[in-house]
DNA sequence: ACCTGAACACCGTTCAAGT
DNA sequence: ACCTGAACACCGTTCAAGT
């Protein structure tokens, strides 16, 4: 909804920042991405950063929010009816920001803008969760504990790669109704 | 093991380390806790403590060695049987460190050696679900992928506080047979 | 062997000054 | 409004020097 010639000529400065950001968090970690690193990428001197964003964890969020609709746009897409499949493709998707996953549980509890994104983005995964399970057979009355369950384990295996199978057999198990 | 007199300074000095970092890093968080706040809490300079130990890593490492056998030893001493309240009462104990096994999840990449005790952790806390699970009459066909979701579900829900009452629930669905 | 003061190379962030 | 140079208050770690 940018309206003026300046709030739009913002916008993209911010953008920018963020398609910078995004590439070197998920390549090399948040915490392995320094704002003077960010800002030589972009091509501004660190201190211009704090123009755009409050602080480093909100160039995070700006971060996370890009990803996950990138992600959930292709969500969208996937052929319906294998559970187990879709659940399959929801953790290899989010594999490629493991690393980034580790880092806002690591920074819940000092950054409150990231602690709100994470019960968002949690809020919204159990609501499809819910849908995917009840398609799959789950009881209603086990239902509420199931999505949780697999909500811990598709994070689970992010934080501990495991081999294909291993990974399908989870899945299979969670999606068993 | 320690045998001469110098051996046993070194070791009794190490473990005043180990007490206070305890502290530290359980209360306020292994980031938060600074070497220069635990060289105070210790009595010594900062630099000091890395004639005991290679890098803050490493201290890190010997309070979860700490923290992991004093919960074990309490473990065992539980009361055999109901493998639900067995589940909540691990997830329970964690609950004192969560803090730390994020950051334990954080640092896995940047220090082989935090990353080599989370491998033996996991061996042995996988060792121990599935006794738990086999006891609670999960088939045995599905208890490699059982273990492995209950071990994700525990992790979760130290990620993710919840409410007794779900983490019940979740309990007792990780011990339906 | 054990401990330290001083320094190093960072870090995220702030501030006063420029345009 | 936007950007910067310089500085601030940290951080973990190293090193040469002391005992």
């Amino acid at each position: 909804m940018a309206r003026t010639k300046r709030e739009q000529d913002r916008d993209a400065k911010r953008d920018e920042i963020v398609a910078a950001a995004r590439r070197l968090f998920v390549d090399e970690g948040f915490e392995a991405a320094s704002i003077s690193r960010l800002a030589t990428a972009v091509g501004v001197a660190p201190n211009t950063l704090y123009w755009y964003f409050k602080d480093k964890d909100e160039v995070l969020v700006a971060v996370l929010d890009a990803e996950f609709s990138a992600r959930m746009a292709e969500y969208l897409l996937l052929p319906p009816g294998d559970v187990t499949e879709r659940l399959l493709w929801v953790a290899q998707q989010l594999d490629r920001v493991r690393r980034l996953v580790a880092t806002v549980h690591a920074r819940l509890e000092k950054s409150p803008a990231l602690n709100a994104w994470h019960e968002r983005f949690h809020a919204l995964s159990e609501e499809m969760l819910r849908v995917e399970l009840r398609q799959a057979g789950v009881a209603e009355a086990a239902i509420g504990a199931r999505v949780k369950i697999s909500v811990f384990a598709i994070e689970g295996m992010l934080a501990h790669p495991l081999p294909e199978a291993e990974k399908r057999a989870i899945c299979a198990a969670l999606a068993a109704g």
